[in-house]
DNA sequence: TCCTTATTGAGAATCATTTGCAACAAGCTT
DNA sequence: AAGCTTGTTGCAAATGATTCTCAATAAGGA
């Protein structure tokens, strides 16, 4: 058993949760997953497998709690995440004219926010840096596009 | 006029767009407003003065183009808006017990993440630190809650 | 295998946010 | 000040993501 099915199954256990077939399944298709996704993408991925859309929704927020996905970024109305496993916390950078995302490593930033919780007297659970702009190639292009 | 009547009036000159008595009244309502509001509270505000909700909607994005508000942070699934007037960009702590939020300066992230941006060619636009986690009442309190 | 309790799928329900549209009002032009 | 062009508004209906209801079903311990 995989390192995430293991955690997951543990993380149940101790909530008296069962292990369902839909819940590995959605588990198994996070995990296939590289990059970002969402409700959605999940649920094209499991229909098939007749796993609902509720299903779906009812187990992110499971995932959540159990440290092995975050919610990485909302784009376009909708909650976009991403696994926590062999995925440092980042800073996304997101173009507000091709909406692409960039991500790069938190560097000291997590230090000094983890300074500043302690003379907050905070306990950090998740931290989330999202920067909004313009990606080089649009910098570029920016009097075209207007 | 105050100050950012002006720099409203300014922005919709050079958009080629109108000064109407609903935009006045909302960007009053903005104005007067302290800390954290939402659509609905502006709505609530000015309903009285025949001002319809899809104004309001139609008119937060103006406000965020011309650089008077800042989408301030995500909560309860609603958009949450700030202004930035006088607000310097802050990171904002968010207790996920009792959803109260505080707020702390930038301090030296702000000129980390612009020398990263530098290196990624990224033309920052908006920063946007969130902090999710225990504020320091409920963690006293978290064996009581559980 | 039995039994208790959590879980599921399907579809309806929510709820914030958008949009279509006909009536209206800014603000430029004369 | 009146006219005209074009953006704007309120209203109500539409959207779209997320949540909930509920009867049927499946975990997993006894």
């Amino acid at each position: 058993m995989k390192d995430f099915e293991s955690k997951f199954k543990g993380f149940l256990a101790e909530k008296k949760l069962k292990l369902t077939r839909s819940r590995s399944l959605i588990l198994e298709a996070v995990f296939a997953m590289q990059g970002h996704f969402d409700a959605e993408m999940l649920y094209d991925r499991l229909k098939d497998e007749s796993v609902s859309m509720a299903t779906v929704y009812r187990t992110l927020p499971l995932l959540m709690e159990a440290g092995l996905i975050r919610l990485a970024i909302r784009m376009e109305g909708r909650d976009r995440f991403e696994r926590t496993f062999g995925h440092p916390q980042h800073v996304h950078w997101i173009c507000e004219n091709c909406q692409a995302v960039l991500e790069s490593g938190l560097g000291s930033l997590k230090s000094m926010l983890h300074k500043e919780a302690k003379a907050l007297k905070f306990g950090i659970d998740q931290i989330n840096i999202t920067v909004g702009g313009l990606c080089w190639k649009c910098r570029i292009n920016e009097n075209d596009s207007q």
